[in-house]
DNA sequence: GCCAACGTTGGC
DNA sequence: GCCAACGTTGGC
């Protein structure tokens, strides 16, 4: 079982998007890195949902509930989208500033790469996102 | 296959 | 709104 970290615009897919839809499938992931981490996704898996644009802060959780496939509705054989269910939203959301400012982070896509949409998550920086949530 | 030009993302 | 960083495209 691996752990993951998802990026949304939140004006375009919000957490609470997905708590009212109940689950959803994760698309329009173009960049080639990004797919790459999509593939090996799992059912099970564990997700971060983190939002860029004004909140820049991780929000909730999400598991995987149906593994990579590719996006039927897009043409390009190399789409690839997986299913995703709400877990719990944070009672407080860790932001990107505090991950910035943590050592426990350093080196971790999320500040290196900003760009990247969809990133691994060591169980280390899993536990460490949890602490700061509560 | 290289690389310049252009486009996009996302933090500030 | 700006711009740095990164990706992608297309001419050669």
């Amino acid at each position: 079982m691996a752990n993951w970290l998802f990026k949304s615009e939140p004006d375009c897919y919000s957490y609470d998007n997905l708590v009212k839809e109940k689950k959803t499938w994760w698309t329009g992931v173009a960049n080639a890195l990004a797919r790459k981490h999509l593939r090996a996704v799992e059912k099970g898996d564990r997700v971060w949902f983190y939002q860029t644009g004004d909140d820049k802060a991780i929000v909730g959780e999400m598991i995987v509930t149906h593994g990579p496939q590719p996006d039927p509705v897009e043409d390009d054989p190399k789409s690839v989208v997986v299913e995703v269910k709400p877990v719990r939203k944070l009672n407080r959301p860790v932001t990107l500033a505090e991950i910035k400012a943590n050592v426990a982070f350093a080196g971790w896509e999320l500040i290196k790469n900003s760009r990247l949409s969809v990133m691994p998550v060591t169980d280390d920086i899993w536990e460490q996102i949890e602490k700061l949530a509560e």
